[in-house]
DNA sequence: TGTACATCAGTGAACGCGCGTTCACTGATGTAC
DNA sequence: TGTACATCAGTGAACGCGCGTTCACTGATGTAC
């Protein structure tokens, strides 16, 4: 159809946006969204101010759609881990390998989400809460698969699947306090990391039979 | 000695500090740190943007004093758990009773700590991770009374130590999230803690046996 | 294909505003005698 | 105790600056004929 004409002057204009979008991904590096300013934002890119509203009608509809950029991320990393056809003695490197080479290539997106979990903005803020939480929830109807939790009540499910997302957290956190290039600090992580989800996961076949046998 | 003279000069520059000190943790609440200006501060505790300069050199200045007032909240709480004489039978409920009474008495101190953790300001942060950890530490060092964990290596003490402080970070978090006076959320944000810091401290007694008997 | 007009992404000047910080000040509290 | 002077917490005017946002504009790209 439409073979001929390359659209050049959209393709231009998707391309700023996206410029504006990676200008404020890189600034938000080193600071929190509250204290980004549109101007700091068009600075980076290489625009001039009164081009931001080209793309956006506020930082507040910037923020949103670099919240949708970093979801897909995630649930790309969360795919990722699920589709993955571990047995039950593999499923934590497999996941920890996961976890840490989608860090790795999404630095960025992983950092500002980590960053405005409690920031500022409310809107932000819940956002990512609800997706964490979706996340939980999806995690805890796979863990049925596991033998020993085949019988669980879903608030158990739930809860050691909250202990689980809990320590992937932390270990993003780490991985994004470590140097970026350092590969000893990044093994060291994975291997600390390792332990953290073994040690959960070991409490679950004594889980009925404990102190704590449901309510 | 000097009982006669109230020093009423001295005493009500301390006062006018601790109210910008006030103000400053009660804007905190709906923002962060580093979006908050000197002249809203000043605004708030009710003095004239200068006056600000009596008490402090710089807003950094006030948040470090911030960080201070908070952490001696932090210890004062982890004091009072370390020095509950439990039983391993109690010592999880003990310890989310406590955790709760005190993130009910002083939010403010504890929703600065949690916002401020991956916030803008790096020494704000650094002195945030660094009390955590030293935390995780002294911790670790108090599990070895638990006969389950007489034998660990001083790695397993402190992963699991990193497991229990993970869990009682999100349980801060979800006591802030909840609405501050429903003694309902808070009674079930407490079950589900139990539930969480059981679970984990039931890996204890299967670790040694467990797939990952350590390095 | 060539020409005449429309579109619109990005420009640049200008605005009013809240900011951090300076400075000289005021007047109540504190001190010396 | 009473007086004369020193201290200093808080005041109020003023500054230059970066901010978000408005507006009329320009000139390359796109469209109609």
């Amino acid at each position: 159809m439409n073979t001929r004409t390359p659209e050049t002057r959209q393709e231009r204009k998707q391309r700023t946006r996206e410029e504006l979008l990676r200008a404020a991904l890189r600034l938000l590096e080193g600071q929190s969204f509250s204290s980004l300013s549109l101007r700091e934002v068009t600075r980076e890119a290489g625009v001039v101010p009164t081009a931001f509203y080209r793309h956006f009608d506020s930082m507040e509809e910037l923020g949103l759609a670099l919240i949708d950029e970093s979801f897909r991320t995630l649930r790309e990393m969360i795919r990722a881990a699920r589709a993955d056809p571990s047995t039950f003695e593999h499923v934590i490197s497999n996941s920890v390998e996961i976890l840490v080479r989608h860090v790795h290539e999404n630095r960025l997106h992983f950092r500002f989400i980590a960053r405005e979990r409690f920031g500022g903005m409310a809107s932000i803020r819940h956002a990512i809460r609800a997706e964490i939480r979706l996340f939980a929830s999806d995690l805890a109807t796979d863990l049925v698969r596991f033998p020993y939790m085949r019988d669980w009540s879903a608030e158990d499910l739930h809860v050691m699947a909250g202990l689980l997302v809990n320590a992937m957290v932390s270990i993003v956190e780490e991985l994004l306090d470590a140097p970026a290039n350092s590969r000893g600090a990044e093994r060291e992580v994975r291997r600390i990391a390792e332990k953290q989800l073994r040690m959960i996961l070991l409490a679950a076949p004594a889980w009925r039979s404990g102190p704590g046998a449901d309510a």
